[in-house]
DNA sequence: CGTTATACCTCGTGTCACATAGTATGTCCC
DNA sequence: GGGACATACTATGTGACACGAGGTATAACG
């Protein structure tokens, strides 16, 4: 499913930080990644991943380190999260639950995976 | 709780119409609504509230009208939400859920309103 | 009559999503 | 070996938006 973006405003990141908490990963992989694991929902172009993952750098959440593919031998830039992307993604998470709490208080979303009816 | 505006963004507009949903109100009812209903999680200031709602009526998805108060009598402008805004409402809350649900396949969210042990 | 609460409006700044475009290199197949 | 395709990162410009700060006006209350 394709949401509109204005939506997601405030979910990449999160969701981005979530996916490095399992391990490093690369620009192009996450942008598969975010793709597949979420049926399209947090997929995002290249134009709009590159930034985030810069942004985070540069607020030293995710560390980017150069290294060669082991399978094909091309560079790729590798993010890792830092320990204060930890701590920002566990604060994040917890922010994230509360606005899904309040959204499910007003009756938007239902907690159980069921669009509420209108 | 209060949480970072980045995070709230694309939220708003479907909280809004969400309440509208319940019937009519005016912009500083809505501010105090949205505050006092999520614990502060959806709080908005009026700078924020008011241009979002000049441009939920400027795409037609609301609808202003200048009344009386009937307890005070002073000039407010009350809010509908259109048919037009039912079916955004309605479209929205779909993909909010989506976005719920991503969220939660990939860890940042449960469904059950507990936070991921990072 | 001054303070507070109510109620709406505006401007400027900073941030961000994204489309578009560009660069470069590795793989595959003929 | 060369053209097509996938991989992989970078740069730029536009438009939208959240929000702080500031402004106006009126009713209620002591």
């Amino acid at each position: 499913m394709r949401i509109e973006r204005e939506l997601m405003r405030g979910a990449g990141p999160v969701a981005v930080l979530k996916l490095l908490e399992r391990g490093e990963m690369y620009g192009y992989e996450l942008v598969e990644s975010l793709s597949q694991q979420s049926d399209g929902v947090l997929a995002m172009g290249q134009s709009t991943l590159y930034p985030l993952l810069y942004n985070l750098e540069a607020k030293g959440l995710i560390a980017g380190s150069w290294r060669e593919a082991p399978e094909t031998g091309r560079a790729r830039k590798y993010y890792a999260l830092t320990g204060k992307g930890k701590k920002r993604l566990a604060s994040d998470a917890k922010q994230w639950q509360a606005l899904v709490n309040a959204m499910s208080v007003i009756g938007v979303v239902s907690r159980d995976g069921k669009r509420s009816v209108a």
